[in-house]
DNA sequence: ACCGATGTTCTTTTATGAGCAACAAATAAA
DNA sequence: TTTATTTGTTGCTCATAAAAGAACATCGGT
């Protein structure tokens, strides 16, 4: 009696959803044959999937260079998925005044598995070089958003962190587990969390828990910017306004703190 | 002999986009059974269609209600595809300004075949019912975004319109070739478009062309809101500022007006 | 606790998708 | 321009993966 089950995950589906999934901010044009090399798959095989793709409008042709990119089918379901998170919802106009009132870009993050995604940011008006964009994955042990879900959740997180291993991004990137723990109980005694230059060069953020009505830390606001702006002096007037952010998104998710 | 052209579309991975296109802001979870009679499929094919775009984190389940959503591999890619459209980068200030100089929402509309897509979504403050998000579709004649794209593209983009009929939306809906001829004559003759309760009673909404280096007009500009706002005395005013915007995305873009 | 409905697993058969190779098309080089 | 080289599409075949139906499990409601 074989203990191995079934997998009955369809083949060609998944190397049409892989395909999909090769379409990066860094990579956005996509040839046949560098996927066929990426994924081990002949030509011919690439191209057909490609061809069904398109003709559902999950991928198109760039007329000019022959190159595929990712079609519009994929903008029409992205706002069906943030209007999932009840989150998303109320927590827009609180980053916008938090952008105003800052000066910074702000984003609201959630976690998925290990990493931190955002699921909404907007834009401060100085014209800074975008790190980060909606739908970005970021390792949550390297920025403040994710240590923040990390302090509030199950330990077992941060167990898997290690797990799966740290990659070090900057001087200051968290690279071991008691590195870890003493940032998480920091941020818990604190209630915010800070990232300065640990994942990008220069690059600062200051993140505050956002809470459900159980009370449950489910994501986190943050604010981003370089340490010209964000440094000794401003930071901890900044993750006031950050921390109350939090607790207004949270206090319209229903939570009551007393 | 035949003249019938081989298919060689992947039928599963058709199923899977089509499962994926079925979500929508109307109906964002779904059940097995109905995507499989919807789709005239067996409930089994479904099942493991579900799972294989569960793997890749297209979908997942929502634990609750054992239905099924889109995932956030969608999201992640969203950004990748309005990232491909330059318009979307040069726009966004030019929207985020207009909406602080009409107090209305505003809209960046490109045409894909004969609908109108929003690109992007500049919200204003005010809490308005949202009839539209990114990536919704519309019908380019029911639109003041899409007559603004007929008027200045080829005169095939009308004949098609025609033979793929009109639906009447509304009282003022367009549902005619003649009238719509003579719409987007007025279009070219006053450089904008509006939508008088043509697609949703009660509201109103005002285009301008966007046009790139080659002065081909590539996209539009546009603001919606109630009729208590946009009136006969409000509309010329706003109006101009809409123009206003439609040209300095072009200039943005490399347009020259003299 | 029961019943009805919904989702998952198993197995078989047939249709289908992967791969090879040849062809076409586009790009680079000469 | 012509030639060489790379890249994408099509034809065809066979092994295999996908679809279907039924049985089993699971959930939700009464």
């Amino acid at each position: 009696m074989t203990t191995e089950k079934k997998d009955y995950t369809l083949s060609s589906v998944k190397n049409a959803l892989r395909i999909l999934r090769r379409f990066s901010m860094e990579e956005s044009e996509l040839k046949i044959t560098d996927l066929a090399k990426d994924l081990d798959l002949g030509k011919s095989t690439v191209s057909r999937l490609m061809s069904t793709l398109a003709s559902e409008g999950f991928v198109e042709k760039n007329p000019d260079n022959q190159r595929y990119r990712l079609g519009l089918s994929i903008l029409s379901l992205a706002s069906v998925c943030t209007s999932n998170f009840e989150i998303h919802k109320e927590a827009m106009p609180v980053l916008h005044s938090l952008v105003e009132k800052t000066g910074e870009t702000s984003h609201l993050a959630i976690l998925d598995g290990l990493d931190v995604i955002y699921l909404h940011k907007v834009e401060s008006k100085h014209h800074v070089r975008a790190f980060t964009h909606i739908g970005k994955r970021n390792p949550a042990y390297a920025t403040s958003s994710g240590k923040i879900m990390l302090a509030y959740n199950e330990e077992q997180f941060v167990d898997r962190t290690v797990e799966r291993g740290f990659e070090q991004f900057t001087n200051n990137t968290i690279t071991n587990r008691s590195q870890l723990l003493k940032a998480l109980k920091e941020v818990r005694t604190k209630g915010y969390a800070l990232s300065i230059e640990e994942i990008f060069e220069g690059v600062v953020s200051i993140a505050a828990p956002v809470r459900d009505y159980t009370g449950q830390v489910i994501a986190s606001v943050n604010i981003v910017g370089p340490m010209q702006r964000l440094n000794e002096r401003t930071i901890p007037v900044h993750t006031k306004k950050v921390v109350e952010a939090g607790k207004q998104i949270s206090e319209r998710l229903g939570y009551r703190s007393f």
